[in-house]
DNA sequence: AAATAATTAAACCGACCAGTCTAATATAAT
DNA sequence: ATTATATTAGACTGGTCGGTTTAATTATTT
């Protein structure tokens, strides 16, 4: 039996939490309260208190979906496909509640871009590895290095969109539009 | 010289202050320092207090986008270049400081769909208004019905999540990068 | 001018916030 | 076994939160 890990489980129960109701949703006692850890033990990990945790957050939040869209792209060749049905993916765990996937990055980037540095910055380099992970998937089916950049961008910005649209609706639609949409979309023209 | 209006001057202030920093990073005390008016006006005008002010902040911030939107479509016939064209202008706008646009609606609609029903409905209100808007015009434009909705919505997640991302990187290139391929995506098929 | 209603004013409340502090306890090193 | 270090424990602090209350003042009506 390992020893339980108390930093990892409060980073772990801080992105959950953060995804689900922003920065200034959720209490530092919300957190310690859901996994039972004193408050001597957050500020013995995160000496740098909330905005510590959060940067850290952010961060596992940010591998776990990296995780997540390699998955997609190694299971299906085409790129086209592999992101269409990873939006579909989405829709799916959106509407399942246990899975409680929230607003991955989006909340707490809306929230503090403005008014702390270090979470904007970390936010940032979250959307800016998820944007590079698809324009690398695209430029390595041969698309140019412009188009698969610019088709990056174009991508997260739509699912970032799409998921915001569907958690206020409360109905996957808008993300099933939208994956609808990407094979009309994402062709491999050349500008 | 006509006597002040508290209401309306609480709920333009509020509509601001929630666009830049969401619902929990602004405080009833915040918005009533801003405009100086004591806290007894505002629950004169608003006796369900935060929340109340919220919903009615949001919807002028629904209807202030509601008409910058129907105004790009007037001044440019084509519909394609007039989404084009004020998704610029919204690049623009967020690089000006002095603008103060923030992420409309999106930041509180992040924050609350979870926990706030009147919130999220008003939320919700705003998004399909919008997205309306664009589909009423493409339909208008001559493309299908089925076609101009799935455009609408498309076009307006893909503009939120260009909001989130430019603001986040402080940088106008993800919005840039969004104008540029709105052309080639928007065309006029019938599937 | 008197009476009534609308509005302003700010002191005040309990709850909760992030963060501090000191001590107790468990673990590892010698 | 003893020392040193890492970790847990939670009471406590000053400040801010949304919201309440009561009184004073202003505007409107008669």
């Amino acid at each position: 039996m390992s020893k339980p890990n108390t930093k990892v489980a409060l980073i772990e129960a801080a992105s959950r939490l953060f995804r689900l109701h922003g920065y200034e949703g959720i209490s530092l006692n919300d957190i310690l309260k859901e996994i039972n850890i004193p408050k001597g033990s957050l500020y013995h990990y995160f000496p740098n208190g909330k905005e510590e945790l959060a940067v850290e957050a952010i961060h596992h939040t940010k591998d776990i979906v990296l995780a997540w869209i390699e998955e997609s792209f190694e299971q299906i060749g085409d790129p086209v496909k592999a992101v269409q049905d990873h939006i579909h993916q989405l829709a799916v765990l959106l509407k399942d509640e246990t899975e409680q996937v929230g607003f991955p990055i989006g909340t707490i980037a809306a929230e503090k871009y403005s008014t702390n540095e270090p979470i904007r910055s970390a936010c940032q380099t979250a959307f800016e590895e998820w944007s590079e992970l698809y324009s690398t998937k695209f430029f390595e089916a041969g698309y140019s290095e412009k188009l698969a950049k610019d088709y990056g961008v174009f991508i997260l910005a739509a699912i970032e969109g799409g998921i915001l649209l569907s958690l206020t609706t409360k109905s996957e639609e808008s993300l099933l539009i939208i994956a609808d949409q990407i094979p009309f979309i994402l062709s491999k023209r050349e500008n």
